[in-house]
DNA sequence: TAAAATCCCATAAAAAACCATAAAATAATT
DNA sequence: AATTATTTTATGGTTTTTTATGGGATTTTA
């Protein structure tokens, strides 16, 4: 598979409909499913997004894990519970349901970024903060971390 | 992977392209992503360079290191959001990304610094400064160095 | 049957592919 | 060693394709 590289900001039209970046859909090329799984981050205000094919990963993970691990079990119950598997269309749109819209305060305008293997949907402003945030617990917890290397 | 080594200045022309060195592109013959990834440097004014399996190693590292740790969170929600995929075109040329160009201070000319198994580009007259500031700064710090003029 | 979802077609702008050439580097020949 | 021929490289401009976005028509479903 590839990877969800860089951030892209695309506009949900008035029927909801919103265009996921084409560098996203190649990452996409040849999954059996056309399309992406959504759901709503346990973490911050945003929407996570990975290929169908990962989610059957993690699937085969959690089953693996061991059957007594109440957390995990958790975990995975809110996990399928509320991901949204969601089809392309022709022209390689979506609709957003709006519980996942509201959890990112996303209305009409939406960031997609990059996470290498699966992404997320940001309010752009939102992730500008966030980043920021980022940045800075990055250089306090990090000060000499070399990342390229 | 052959190694990005020496450097080359190129120009940018009116469409914003610019020719990745022949000796950097022959070191990504073997890839399978016809291309480098860009991004910007956390530590200077300039852009970093890698191949994009060296990407991918470094996606499948976080992977591993857990979901929940949170300092590789932030590592990941910054460096895979800012990494750009650029293909070459026909003659080994890429567009750089405005932002990127900006963060780089680069307009017209570009200085492709060969680092091992990575590379930057820089404005050229700010890698020649650097490079003296370095260069001041090692002589301090190891005053028993012999150093050619 | 009314609302929602899907399909179909259209288009401006951005990106990619295409074609061409002078300069530089390399190889071949005298 | 000097000259010539060949290849590669960097650069420039034009054409074609892709992409994001919009809206109407048709189908599904609740």
């Amino acid at each position: 598979m590839g990877l969800f590289l860089s951030s892209y900001e695309n506009r949900l039209d008035t029927k909801g409909r919103i265009s996921v970046p084409a560098a996203f859909r190649s990452a996409l090329n040849n999954e059996n499913f056309s399309g992406v799984v959504l759901y709503r981050s346990f973490t911050h205000n945003c929407i996570e997004g990975l290929s169908m094919s990962r989610m059957e990963k993690m699937a085969n993970a959690t089953d693996k894990m061991g059957v007594f691990d109440n957390d995990l079990d958790d975990l995975s119950a809110l996990l399928f519970a509320d991901a949204r598997p969601l089809n392309f269309d022709v022209t390689g749109r979506i609709v957003i349901p709006a519980e996942l819209l509201k959890h990112a305060n996303i209305t009409d305008t939406a960031l997609f970024v990059g996470r290498g293997n699966s992404f997320q949907i940001w309010n752009p402003d939102d992730f500008e903060k966030i980043q920021k945030t980022s940045m800075t617990n990055l250089r306090k917890a990090r000060p000499s971390l070399k990342i390229a290397e």
